[in-house]
RNA sequence: UGGGGUGUAGCCAAGCGGUAAGGCAGCGGUUUUUGGUAUCGCCAUGCGCAGGUUCGAAUCCUGCCACCCCAG
């Protein structure tokens, strides 16, 4: 058996994978094509490339498509480009600026994966007679050496894993995807970048929201959906008018910064949260931070990559922000695509449009998870969006 | 224009003769693949204005101004 799991000879295995322009996904192309497979790069043209050609750290648009190419040339295997603006439009950008409308806090990435990497583009992989598509993702897939089952764990490295955005790759999905960075840290990467001259050993890690020019997202969203933009009431929740907002698509559910209302309010001069965001009448509800605690969260539209989850419910550890700590919980599986987590510990600052991602109790292995569409608080009865 | 009260940073506010607390907001750093959270740092040569007393005044005195409340 090869490295990618295929009882046949690299040569033989065709693999196409996915090159954004970074240097991950540009190790993982010329690290497999060194290995003797028959790799074919992919990269997607996802978005205007004017506007961003000369972004840092972006991906899929101009300056990171030619970087992909010069890459696949400099290494000498077979590299496409595939023109996926419309479709990226609609899945992801069209989405994302939607959510700001309802009160959300979208996350654009994982629709992309959802979407157009691991639906659309896999499709294209498999036209192109491919054996597997491989990414650059900080992710592992493991074979269960028992049951021969696939499953998702976190990444080796763990500042570096991504499996919060990609607990919607479905089991088929998954069954097709291989991710060989998932065991490395970032360094190593860095490393093989550097012994295989890569032209983009150097360039940085990409942070921002890709298709967003210098992390001005709100001008992403003014230019698509004006109505996100729109000033509005700052309400307390006792129902006092305390200020004015510049558009709702400036706040998150937990926030504190950027409310601009000052002291006088409270009588402790207590700092103010943005605890609910009314997407119809275009207020920002704010109040005490005590105000935002949540002890069960509703997912919605879930991916389940174990199938055999209990509906009496499982212990689970969630993680319900790219940037949070797992926390741990009780996970009920409800619906076909709903389920509801009951919270050991009250969290603050639970946002609907942010995933709630699930790991069995050792952290580790990825059971899924869903959009959070809503969160509750027990223990005093208060109602989240 | 009778009485009472209050005027300290953008906001709330301590100080009541010894050389301007604290909080909120804001700004900057750290953390971070969400301009979020958290955390650290910065932020009044000046206390409504003008005089006076004092070695020394936001604090005492005088006058003026503004706002608030009660009574016309």
């Amino acid at each position: 058996m090869n490295s990618l799991g295929f009882d046949k000879a690299p040569e033989d295995t065709r693999v196409v994978v996915a090159m954004s322009g970074g240097v991950d996904s540009s190790v993982t192309a010329a690290l497999l094509q060194e290995q003797g497979y028959d790799v074919i790069g992919v990269t997607l043209q996802l978005y205007d490339h004017g506007a961003t050609l000369k972004k840092k750290g972006a991906c899929c648009a101009g300056q990171d498509i030619h970087d992909a190419r010069r890459v696949a040339e400099a290494r000498g295997f077979p590299h496409y480009v595939l023109d996926y603006e419309s479709n990226f439009q609609e899945s992801v950008i069209e989405d994302f600026a939607d959510a700001y409308l309802r009160g959300q806090t979208p996350i654009p990435c994982v629709r992309c994966n959802q979407t157009v990497k691991f639906r659309d583009l896999l499709d294209a992989a498999r036209d192109l007679g491919a054996d597997c598509m491989a990414t650059g993702h900080y992710i592992r897939r493991v074979v269960h050496s028992g049951t021969g089952r696939v499953e998702m764990r976190r990444a080796m490295d763990a500042g570096k894993d991504q499996s919060y955005f990609l607990f919607a790759t479905t089991p088929e999905q998954l069954d097709f995807l291989r991710f060989p960075l998932g065991e490395w840290r970032k360094d190593v990467t860095r490393a093989h970048a550097d012994r295989l001259g890569l032209l983009n050993a150097e360039k940085p890690d990409s942070q921002d929201i890709c298709f967003v020019p210098n992390g001005n997202y709100a001008e992403v969203v003014t230019s698509l959906r004006p109505q996100a933009a729109l000033p509005g009431e700052i309400v307390h929740l006792d129902g006092r008018v305390l200020g004015r907002h510049e558009g709702i698509l400036h706040y998150t559910i937990g926030q504190r910064k950027g409310i601009g209302v000052g002291g006088g309010v409270t009588e402790n001069n207590a700092p103010l949260y943005v605890v609910r965001i009314d997407g119809a009448e275009n207020r920002v509800i704010v109040g005490p931070k005590e105000a935002l605690a949540r002890d069960v969260v509703y997912l919605s539209d879930c991916n389940w990559l174990v199938s055999d989850l209990p509906h009496d419910g499982l212990e689970v550890e969630v993680k319900l922000r790219s940037v949070s700590k797992p926390v741990a919980a009780r996970l009920r599986v409800d619906g076909a695509q709903t389920a509801m987590l009951h919270l050991k510990e009250p969290q603050y600052g639970i946002s609907p449009g942010q995933a709630g991602v699930c790991y069995d109790d050792y952290g580790d292995r990825v059971l899924g998870g869903g959009w959070i569409s809503g969160a509750e608080n027990r223990s005093i009865g208060l109602e989240a969006a």
